[in-house]
DNA sequence: TTGGATGCAAAAGTTTTGCACGGTT
DNA sequence: AACCGTGCAAAACTTTTGCATCCAA
């Protein structure tokens, strides 16, 4: 996705196109993976932008409530990560090695919503599923060995 | 379950047996969903048991390395929550509206780890999903309510 | 008795906020 | 020009840690 299309999302859902937006953006859009504020902030930097760790946070919270980000809570770890909401419906798959974490975008949930509809008379909404496990380079690396924190 | 029964548990997993310890699975237990450490803090000292919240986080890195408590992050907080692990697999179904939550027993995703674990090389040891709705309560005090995503 | 558990206080890590200034429309 | 975005510093909040003391085995 270019600049200038980003540009025109954000004008699109009545917010101001910023650098700092466009950059926050471009980051989420090319890992095509959820991602730490403090890692946008450190990936910003290295693309000569300068910006405030407090931006970038509020920033997130902005795209957040305009449906453009998605923020999450995945276990193991004590900080929100982050993704571009594609507004497509994804699973994760995360590595309790390196704590890589990878998108799965079939979902085989949908039938058992509705089964769980029926056995509860909830009204289900979404869902969230991740799977854990060990990469193929930890499986073979380093059985058991869990650093606390990595990058990617 | 019973305090000696606790005490046991404690001991056959090789850890000694302390009143905070049993107190905070005698709470996880009671609770039979997930609870934040300070709640856990809280509840300890309505039994009127003395305990320091640092003991709570002590205590329950301890409990989860001996597999006996699951440390957990739900969407849309910031903070960890903790259950009993009953070595029984569950997933659960959180109310929007009232945030209870609904432990569920049946689990439709085995098949579907295999399926991944061939498609990505990765070793799956295990996963976590989480239904989102409307209790039949919520669901009738909010009857303007429509989803605003439908899922896949 | 001895090693692990605890209380307390302080530190570390993450996220939010107040305020003055700067940039986009 | 008006209003929102930003930097900076400080606060708020969650979790971890160092150390002296206490307690279970």
């Amino acid at each position: 996705m270019k600049k200038l299309d980003i540009r025109e999302e954000l004008k699109n859902n009545g917010m101001k196109s910023t650098k700092h937006r466009v950059a926050i953006l471009e980051i989420l859009i090319k890992n095509d993976q959820p991602v730490s504020a403090e890692n946008i902030f450190f990936d910003i930097q290295k693309m000569d932008v300068s910006i405030n760790l407090s931006t970038v946070y509020r920033n997130l919270e902005a795209l957040a409530e305009k449906g453009l980000v998605t923020k999450l809570s995945l276990s193991g770890d004590n900080r929100s990560v982050f993704e571009y909401n594609k507004m497509v419906h994804r699973h994760y798959l995360i590595c309790l090695g390196c704590k890589k974490i990878l998108a799965i975008e079939h979902c085989p949930i949908k039938s058992y919503e509705h089964q769980i509809e029926d056995e509860t008379d909830y009204e289900i909404v979404g869902h969230k599923l991740d799977l854990y496990g060990y990469c193929p380079k930890c499986k073979k690396n380093n059985p058991g060995y869990q650093p606390k924190n990595s990058q990617d």
